[in-house]
This record gives C-alpha cells, structure tokens and sequence, in this order.
DNA sequence: ACGATAACTTGATTAACATCAAGGAGAGGC
DNA sequence: GCCTCTCCTTGATGTTAATCAAGTTATCGT
C-alpha cells in the first residue's frame, strides 16, 4: 500500500492509540485499493474476511431479503465499516457497495481479531467504536418507529444542513432514490414528502435544498437530541 | 449483596473472564435490589449513573420523542442493559421499566468504566458484548424495514415457539400491549393480524399460542437466518 | 364472589404509504 | 448538437396500518 495513505488511517480514532508494531503489522498485511461507482463490495450473508477502512469516496449498507431491498446506512470518510461480524467471525448481516469511486483499506479479518488479541489499546479503541455504532443504531430505530416519514426528512433535513456548515443551504449528498430508501419511503413518497415541507421552506432544486424557515421547519419536525445528535 | 447471588453474576459472559480482583471489586462497589412490577429504572436523557445487571424478572427498554412511546426490546436474566451509554458516559438513549417483579444488580458506571481500563479480560468480553447488542439491532431494523406487520408477528411467533422449546405451543412471554410495540404496531392491529394468522395454524387463547401448521406459517413469514437467528 | 379496572377485541372510518402508470427533466455518450 | 437512458415527479388507485368508538373478556383487590 501506498504509505502516504498510512497518517490519515493512523489518525482514526480506531488505530490513534495502538502500538506503533500492531499498527504496523496490520498495515503490512492489508490491501489498499480503488473501486468504481455502484461495485458490491461485501454481500451479506458472507463470512467477514475483511474490515474495510473507506478513506475516499462513499459506500452504502444494505439489506436484502427475499425481493425487498432497503438501505440500512451510509459510510463517509473515514468510516470503518463491517467491524462487528469481523470482531465475532460471523457472517456479515448488511451488504455494501460503493456509491462513487472510492478507495478503501481492506484488513484481513484474521489479523483485526490478533491485533484485538495483541494490543491492548486497539481493544479498548474497538470498544468505544462499537458501543459508538450501537448507539447510532439505536437512534435509527427510535426515528423509524417515533417518526412519520415526513418528520424524517424534515428532522434529516435539519442534520445534513448542520453537518454541512448550517448554512441553510445544501446539497443532498447522495441521490434521491438512496435517500427514500434510508428514510424508509418509496422514491415516489419522498417527492411527495418535499411538497409537504415547501410551506415550512423547504426550496427544492434537483440535489440543492435550501431550508428558508428553520423556525417553521423546526416546529415540525421537533428535533430530538436523542435521535438526532451524532455527538451523544 | 448477598454472596448467593454472585456466582450466576460471575457466570454471564461479560464477567466470566475478568480477573477475581477485578470482579469482587466491581462487586464490591455494587448493589443488589429487588424492585415491584412496573417501576421505572431509568430514563432516556439521564447520565448513566449504573450498568444494570438483571437477574430475575424481567426489564422493558422503550423510548419516547413527544408524546409517542415505542418498546425497544426486552431483556430477561442474565442480561445486562445500557452497557454502551456507561462506556461512552453518556446519557441513556432508551428507558427501562420493570415488567415483574424483578432483581437488579446496580453497578456504578465509573467502576465499571475503570474495571474496564484495569481489567483487559473485561474489556475484551465488553467487545464481544457489545459487537452481540449492536449486530441485534440491526437485525431488528431490517425486520422493521422490510417486512410488513404481519410477517414480523408470524416471524416472532416461530422465534418464540424455537426458543421455547419447540413444541408448537406456549406462553406469551409478555402481554400483548407491549408486543405490539415491540412489532411497531397498534394493539389493534396485533389482534388483527392474529386473525389473519388463523388460517396458518396460529391458534391463539389468551396469552396462549399453539402453532398447528408450521409448514404453512413458515411459507408466509419465510424467515431468514440473517434477522431472526439470535445465535449468529 | 363481587365490583372495579385494565387488557383485549371488533367494527367503522380515516390517514399514511405503496403501487402502477405516464410524463418530464437532466446527465452522459457520440 | 441530439439521442438515450436514468432519475425524478405527478396523478390515480389500492393496500396497509392508525384512530375512534364500543363492546367483551380477564384480572385484581377486597
């Protein structure tokens, strides 16, 4: 791999505070490699060889099962992903693929689960990663169950915008179809879910979205520390 | 506490491996108390104060945004709840109540939490804890993402019957209320959609089932390994 | 055993959401 | 430039599930 990828993989919470030889050893055994737009990178179903590190680009989680299809979450960079089924030797439960281009750091999992073994302060790191994954499970779940699909893209709304400078003003980052689908809605439903929020000022222009009312859009959506801070 | 108790304790998975200084510290610093029926023990927004250890009885983890309340799930001994909100300290994400008459171990979360930087066998048993927990919920939101309110009822129903023993007849574990939260639906449509089990073999009286025509029900619910398996 | 209370069921209605079927707007290829 | 294809939107319709309103059956306490 190319070592100038090695600082910015080093820098994740992940791997920060593991001994520089466990890091290293890791490194030496993984690949890293470019993949195009819309490639399956793991299916679910599949044991766990790898742990992917996404260091550019974007890559959906999803599930499948029987003819129905859904999106259970999105990874930006840099996001490790998989790191549960990894951890226990299990088949993977969700499926991914990249969304655009995007390069990805494979780990064997047999080396993941030494250097679990090995290094002491990758275990704890690994602890706070997934107790940080479980909570944000938990939060998905409490908006689809306590929300109307219009509270969701009206409170998802409000999250892409602070995540993007809270400057009212936007652009949808990933396609519309992908966004229903996380939502939990039919495409068909989510442009209509738009109509809705027009009155609360919600401004549509293909993927840019400009949010004139936060006031308006507030009241309905009623945000909740607890489904929608990523920081908690 | 009582020293009775301890050895069940010492036994979850989450303990076994710990040192025994390092366990009858934790001990030590806990306390052991036994709480009547629908009582709360904890509320979404508050610091977790204690990890909770529940070894008789049972405990429902529900959430609340607004004026609507969902059941999260439902834990039975020996379980222990809120693990990651104490890791992370953080506030608890979802509420408990007591279902029964039930009796908890309280352990203050700064003792875990520092049981968890001295003891290594403890935090890698936390890992595999909650690398468990997290891939649950995942396994939850499919089912709530794709399938509809019925094929969750038939899907649970053949987990109930497995988990108990097989033989196509037994209790409902809790009342019918709390399951229909649980299956993100009304209690109305619940008993609805027992009715459109009848002709799958799904005799319902009171708060007991007996599911005569497994063929048949598991043609409808088609359960799939990668949602309703708990062992993987 | 009795009454009071809560849990559950049923039916009627309404609301939310999915599906089906076109149409239109935009991006990429040549 | 135009064509093609995909993505998105809109409208009509159908399905699913929530709500409202009684009833009915259990459960609990005395």
């Amino acid at each position: 791999m190319r070592s100038s990828d090695i600082p910015e993989i080093r820098s994740l919470r992940l791997f920060e505070s593991m001994s520089d030889s466990a890091f290293d050893s890791l490194m030496q055994a993984a690949y890293l490699q470019t993949f195009p737009a819309q490639l399956d990178l793991i299916r679910e179903g599949d044991p766990a060889d790898f742990l992917y590190v996404l260091t550019e680009g974007c890559v959906e989680m999803y599930a499948r099962t029987g003819q129905r299809e859904t999106t259970m979450g999105m990874v930006w960079p840099v996001g490790a992903f998989i790191l549960a089924a990894v951890l226990k030797d299990a088949v993977n439960l969700m499926s991914a693929r990249t969304v655009q281009k995007s390069r990805l750091l494979l780990i064997p999992a047999s080396n993941v689960r030494s250097a679990f073994e090995a290094d002491e302060a990758f275990a704890r790191a690994i602890v706070t990663e997934l107790a940080g994954c479980f909570r944000e499970v938990v939060k998905e779940q409490k908006d689809l169950k306590l929300r109307s699909s219009v509270e969701r893209l009206a409170n998802r709304l409000i999250r892409f915008d602070r995540e993007m400078g809270g400057t009212g003003a936007f652009d949808l980052p990933y396609d519309k179809r992908t966004l229903a689908s996380h939502l939990g809605m039919t495409p068909e439903n989510l442009s209509r879910a738009f109509n809705t929020l027009k009155p609360y000022g919600v401004e549509v222009d293909g993927s840019r979205i400009r949010l004139t009312d936060m006031k308006s859009l507030n009241g309905l959506a009623r945000p909740d520390p607890l489904i929608d801070d990523r920081t908690t």
